[in-house]
DNA sequence: CAGGATCCGATGCGATACTG
DNA sequence: CAGTATCGCATCGGATCCTG
């Protein structure tokens, strides 16, 4: 449930808007790891998520997180490339929820 | 994204175990309006999505719910059937996250 | 009223291979 | 190293019809 993008708001509840922004697999450990870190190249990203993504998928949620302004990358015009990733001002904020999202599954997981 | 359980944990990151209760469509926004209401019956929730979701999804959403033990409904063996459903314990502490979703999507989507 | 059964299209996601 | 290109299946989710 990723792209499930939805025009409807369904009377003051933003709850779904927010979710269209997270779900998609692997797009809040990566938002988790980016808080913790600060800055993470791609194979960085690829290491913490114990390789279980493969480049693709990775690379699909990052733009996917790119286009919703959540994170911003930094393409150093070198041989090999190097690519960083960062959080954006607005994905800086999502820090208290993907807390509480982590938090909870700790206790309910 | 909604079945997509996922057995590894990421190092000390329980975020996607939580999204994978929440994502599902209209999962959250069940949840904040039993959060509101308390109680509500299959055809009060389906006013409440503005009719937008059809019986199939929204029992479905519910079932799921169920199952992961965050909502629980009571039957009333009347003709005609009348089901409510209410929070756990477990849905009930969900109200924080639920809240910080709604908040983070009031603000910038 | 609540929800099960079917059919069926859209897309999420994975595996693999290739490139500047 | 950091991607893009293809292929393919599983499942998610919508529409419609049926029932105790």
């Amino acid at each position: 449930m990723v792209k499930m993008k939805r025009k409807e708001n369904i009377e003051g509840c933003s709850v779904e808007c927010t979710l269209n922004v997270l779900c998609g697999k692997w797009k809040g450990i990566i938002i988790f790891h980016l808080l913790k870190y600060g800055i993470l190249r791609f194979s960085e990203l690829q290491k913490l998520l114990k390789n279980i993504v493969t480049q693709r998928m990775l690379t699909m949620q990052l733009r996917d997180l790119e286009k919703e302004g959540i994170v911003s990358r930094h393409i150093y015009p070198t041989v090999p490339p190097k690519v960083e990733y960062f959080l954006t001002d607005k994905g800086k904020s999502l820090a208290v929820i993907i807390q509480g999202l982590n938090d909870w599954g700790s206790d309910y997981c």
